[in-house]
DNA sequence: ATATTTATGGATAATTTTGTCTCTAATTCT
DNA sequence: AGAATTAGAGACAAAATTATCCATAAATAT
């Protein structure tokens, strides 16, 4: 559905928040290493979270690091699909068509958009705060290891 | 969701579906004209679905073409996205985990489980010949062409 | 038989996505 | 001020996806 982009950067953003604080920031190698995605590749990601403080913050040096402002807690799932730009995902065309729309539908579309519906509010409802808070209530996984990383 | 050439074998297996016939075959330029595909691509795409009759039959030579047998047409949806062995995109994990399973789920398993569910359902459900029919009941769109190219 | 038509198969190219590496900039600590 | 630490930025490399081209095989028509 998303690229290993959009996966990762909805893994790093929903583990920072659970696991970082302004206090406590975390660094890429810690963040890299708890979502299993490759360092150098979740660096370039994090730019894109981090641009204007848009849903990361970041800042550099010793205890430096990467961390999520409360404020932005509150901000949607979908904000992280908008900051890697993959927001259209759940706008497309199931079968591809330019645009997808009442006026031209493909054959798929008047099943489609109903399931479609529930997709979007879902990354619309759903908070950062309450995914990462899922993490810390129940048995939730970011990651699967050897002997699946819980944390 | 889908990779380009599913998308094209979506389009591509529904048009033939509906405008062809083992009498009326259609050769790979009208499909990738109708579908608005890369021609050559398209051709590409078609050797996946109709190996082994699988989906779609083709004959060669003058008056050959491709053509869906009245039985395939039967035929789930699904099966257009196991000839192109994508089937596994309704499976998969929305946040990249490497196994989708109640054991290990992801923040957003139990809410996107349901959706998911739906998404199953529709590609199964929904048979080949059904979705070709919707083009020939309303006003149902392959391609978007100039001013909507209708079928 | 020969020419014509149409899909098939293989090689290759272009583009996008994924991933790495290194040098730089900012911040902190001593 | 200088050393250490951490993210940022850019060039680069590898892999996957998308796309093109051409020679070949099969079927038909003459
Ligand atoms: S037009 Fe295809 S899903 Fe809406
Ligand atoms: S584990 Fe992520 S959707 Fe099921």
């Amino acid at each position: 559905m998303f690229s290993k982009a959009t996966e990762y950067a909805l893994r790093a953003t929903i583990y920072i928040a659970q696991k970082g604080s302004e206090e406590n920031k975390l660094g890429i190698n810690e963040i890299a290493e708890a979502i299993g995605s490759p360092r150098s590749f979740t660096a370039k990601i994090m730019q894109l979270l981090t641009r204007d403080h848009r849903v990361v913050s970041a800042v550099r040096g010793p205890n430096g690091g990467f961390y999520i402002s409360e404020k932005s807690k509150n901000l949607p799932v979908r904000a992280i699909l908008e900051a890697m730009g993959e927001e259209h995902v759940l706008d497309k065309c199931v079968m591809g068509l330019k645009l997808c729309s009442e006026k031209q539908p493909c054959p798929m579309h008047s099943k489609y958009k109903i399931i479609r519906k529930q997709l979007i509010k879902l990354f619309v409802v759903k908070t950062i705060r309450q995914l990462s808070s899922e993490i810390k209530d129940g048995v939730v996984f970011i990651h699967q290891g050897k002997k699946g990383k819980k944390i």
